[in-house]
DNA sequence: CTGAAAGCGCTAACAG
DNA sequence: CTGTTAGCGCTTTCAG
């Protein structure tokens, strides 16, 4: 209320505006340099400007100890220089590494990181696309666990540019980045099918899910080029979580399976704790493999054989990728339309480790 | 360029704004509905208008897609609903857990999150310490693992709210929540003492930090109040992190503990997986014990006794302190100093599993 | 080289 | 109830 005209007056009181309660803006620093704003900010942005005014500016804005203010300069060009990443639960490991990719991407290119957990609630991933209208950031990398038609709509209707990281059903003008989870869980069958195994036993995740959905797919496709059975019996569906890998294996345990696979870390280690609370060796009676390895594949004991589906590098090309489409200012074609999508696939790498040596019957 | 004078511009004409490449506002709004933007920013933020006015708006807005500019909003009423969380590492877990917490706080204050990975390098700190004053946020929390002068100064010259996780030195006017390391060790120890162990070996972090002085601290009375000698060399410092704790346990281990306590779970796993190497067994002839009872310590066999020093809570606490002192305009005091700093402490909780039964010998 | 002035999109007086 | 207008802080023509 008192730094009203602050802006029209040329007395060098060095009050208004430096008193006025609030940060120095380049009006406090124009007052006390005694110069036009117009002037504080050529200087401040490097534009020429005779050296005695860029000293005089240089040193009201050290002394005032001035910063600029984002959101006004956000307002002005139209950009946050903030990107935002939505993934469904950020204790999940496999999340954690796609953020400190991201996060790394990001700052070297001057980015700061939104953090959006949905909890896989289809409703907050859809609001997190809509908010991209806000304006709050420059782009979003959306991690979405189940992919609905509305999803595919709010995609179609993005107000900015969106990456995926994850399968999406094809013709959705969208990048995107995915996981070859097939090829994943065939090196995983494959390594144990090599080492003797014959009963695999296979806790996947929730049926509903894309991820649960491509494994159990790959299970089967596996099983068959190794020339074994296909056992539904084998085979369940539950939550990812420790406690439900356990409890799963508990089930499967009695079918006496020489190895079990869980379809990432926490499920393999819920095996494994259910194997070692009944006694069973690993691996000399059962074999455990897990994926995404994560920090918990080399947490316990023995060590998890586990097959990286590359989250640090899906995470890592996710944020090129939109940082490429906020470099490229707009594609020739219609208003923002028509992205001429684009889509990787993160190879997947077997991490072989003790939980899956020989059978004991084998050697 | 072509939208030039459009706020003034009276003529339904439905045309500069809403063409205009980028999102409608409330100018384009104010055309398509024939109105005043006074009007519309009214009805849009449920002010008093007429009913046919509130339709016209509201349709308009719809048949738009409008979606309010974040950027410009925070321009106008100097706020961002955002909150900065920066702490050393996204790829811990205790971390992890603090940034759930806050996440969970901020979101259901209608605030969003922005994250900062430091890597505890101290210029990143201070660099984010001193970009609260671009306004980008409204807040900051502020986890550092080393503490130095220039921290305490950047703190006090903050130019806005901060909470620190940590414990700050006294005198330094900021809020902040720490936790109790030194009971947090206690509890640990004298549950490793009542189980009848006797020779506990301390797998530590870096002397250095924080944490790892306060441990060290913590073990040493801890084990004078069992009334057991403190014999140094029982006692390593290392890095945090799995490797460093096999690493540092396998060079304890030919001084024959009956129990290896580890500053972190990551330690302490490194340490179970130095006595899985070995053949030891846990716990019947070695007790593990780790802390921050983060996900690994039941990734782990046999789950681990760990010590909760609530990162969850500490974080959560952080948040609702920040979150207040928002809500809180100003300190009727001078401008904005004197911020009569809080400060509340975070129990820990010891929580017991597998890994610290009974010893062989004792039963 | 420098100053005046026009906005970026929105809210909040202040007049009608 | 509604329209006009003045900024929030900054960048950027456009004239000097």
């Amino acid at each position: 209320m008192t730094a009203k005209g602050a802006g029209a007056v040329p007395k060098g009181t060095t009050q208004a505006a430096a008193t006025g309660g609030g940060q120095p803006t380049i009006i406090s620093i124009a007052e006390r340099a005694g110069v036009s704003i117009a002037s504080v900010s050529r200087v401040l942005n490097g534009i020429g400007a005779r050296p005695a005014t860029v000293d005089k500016v240089e040193r009201a804005a050290a002394e005032l100890g001035y910063v600029p203010n984002a959101v006004a300069r956000s307002l002005k060009d139209g950009r946050t220089r903030q990107l935002t990443f939505a993934m469904p639960d950020i204790g999940n490991p496999v999340y954690v590494a796609m953020v400190r990719a991201i996060q790394s991407v990001a700052k070297a290119a001057g980015y700061r990181l939104l953090l959006h957990s949905t909890d896989a609630v289809a409703e907050d991933e859809l609001a997190v696309l809509h908010s991209l209208g806000d304006r709050t950031s420059d782009g979003l990398i959306l991690c979405p666990i189940r992919i609905t038609d509305a999803h595919v709509d709010a995609l179609r209707s993005a107000s900015g540019p969106v990456v995926v990281i994850g399968s999406l059903p094809s013709g959705v003008p969208v990048d995107s980045v995915r996981a070859d989870s097939v090829e994943g869980v065939a090196l995983a069958v494959r390594h144990l099918y090599e080492t003797g195994r014959r009963r695999i036993a296979f806790v996947n995740g929730p049926a509903d899910t894309v991820p649960g959905h491509k494994r159990g797919e790959g299970f089967r496709k596996a099983l068959a080029d190794c020339g074994l059975v296909y056992d539904p019996e084998l085979v369940v569906h539950t939550d990812f979580g420790i406690e439900s890998g356990a409890a799963a294996a508990e089930s499967l345990l009695d079918l006496k399976p020489d190895a079990v696979f869980g379809a990432n870390d926490q499920l393999a280690l819920g095996a494994a704790r259910a194997l070692h609370a009944r006694g069973l060796r690993i691996p000399e009676d059962v074999a455990v493999a897990g994926m995404d390895d994560s920090v918990l594949a080399q947490a316990g004991w023995p060590p998890l054989t586990s097959v990286d589906l590359g989250s640090t590098e899906r995470g890592r090309r996710a944020a090129e990728l939109l940082l490429q489409r906020l470099d490229t200012p707009e594609a020739p074609g219609s208003t923002s339309e028509n992205p001429t999508p684009r889509t990787t696939t993160a190879p997947p790498r077997l991490v072989v480790r003790a939980s899956t040596g020989r059978a004991a019957s084998d050697s």
